[in-house]
DNA sequence: TACCAGGTAAAAA
DNA sequence: TTTTTACATGGT
């Protein structure tokens, strides 16, 4: 099935992120293609020749999931005409053209990826949570679907700490897992009420929530001005190489509104990918 | 070999 | 109240 996103569309740029920090067995970069399970079936992803997402199996009921996946919903091209008032960030959206971010699909994977994230390299993060997923996901053909809530619920803080979490890290972990919480509730409330909700959670902070905001809700506002790779970005590219506090991070966000999401994503993937 | 890497909360001052 | 410290692993 080919699926088609606005134009301009760069697949590839846009699962960069996804063959940068090493192997991800829940949404695997092999062969040119990305793999993951969508409706407990494995589905491969490519960039198609004549533009577009090649997607198989061609089911219907996946185009839905898989759009949002794809980031479809953000407006690119509203972003492009903001862009190009600022002679900073209108070169890099010129020189990143069709970057379009990936959502993550699920709440929990999208929480507990970033725990794993929080202090550690993205390197290093990306190989304890593939020890996570082989051993509490579920395979599907060559991929895994990350572990349930209830399989993370049982399991043991003496058992993810033998996967390299931090003992701070597996009770985090856990307790999201057992909490109480509603994640996919968090959808329909306002992003200052997601946060509020998500930071009462032990070992969920500013940082965290936010990027649940950027990547798994995809809220056009949410700017995670504490993020050392958008305040190396930001220093690089608005600030001259000078180090930036996240006072000023937060200033500097300020001009982006109502894209501080997508002025982020193309400020961390052009250090990235353009260097700087 | 150290040291740093897309934080957070608890302890110390 | 503000500042300092511990945390676990992977890459360089």
């Amino acid at each position: 099935m080919l699926l088609r996103l606005p134009e301009p569309y760069d697949f590839d740029l846009s699962t960069e992120r996804f063959r940068t920090f090493g192997r991800d067995p829940v949404s695997l970069w092999e062969d040119g293609r990305l793999y993951r399970v969508f409706d407990d079936r494995e589905v491969a992803m490519a960039a198609a020749a004549t533009g577009g997402v090649s997607v198989e199996p061609g089911d219907r009921g996946l185009t839905g999931p898989v759009r949002r996946f794809l980031g479809a919903a953000f407006d690119l091209d509203g972003f492009a005409a903001f862009a190009a008032s600022d002679p900073v960030l209108g070169d890099v959206v010129g020189r990143l053209r069709g970057l379009r971010p990936v959502l993550i699909p699920d709440p929990l994977e999208m929480l507990v990826g970033s725990i794993t994230a929080q202090q550690v390299s993205l390197h290093a993060a990306t190989a304890i949570r593939r020890r996570l997923v082989e051993r509490f996901g579920r395979p599907v053909g060559r991929v895994y679907a990350f572990p349930r809530r209830d399989e993370l619920a049982r399991a043991s803080a003496d058992e993810v700490t033998a996967l390299g979490f931090s003992r701070r890290k597996a009770e985090y972990t856990l307790a999201l897992a057992r909490s109480e919480l509603d994640l996919d509730a968090l959808a329909a409330l306002p992003d200052e009420e997601v946060k509020r909700v998500l930071t009462a959670l032990p070992g969920i902070g500013e940082w965290t929530a936010d990027w649940f905001l950027a990547r798994h809700l995809g809220r056009p506002e949410a700017w995670p001005a504490g993020d050392l790779g958008l305040r190396k970005a930001v220093s690089a590219f608005y600030l001259d190489g000078r180090d930036a506090t996240i006072e000023e991070v937060r200033a500097i966000g300020e001009r982006f509104s109502t894209f501080r999401n997508l002025a982020a994503h193309y400020l961390l993937v052009a250090l990235r990918v353009l260097g700087r």
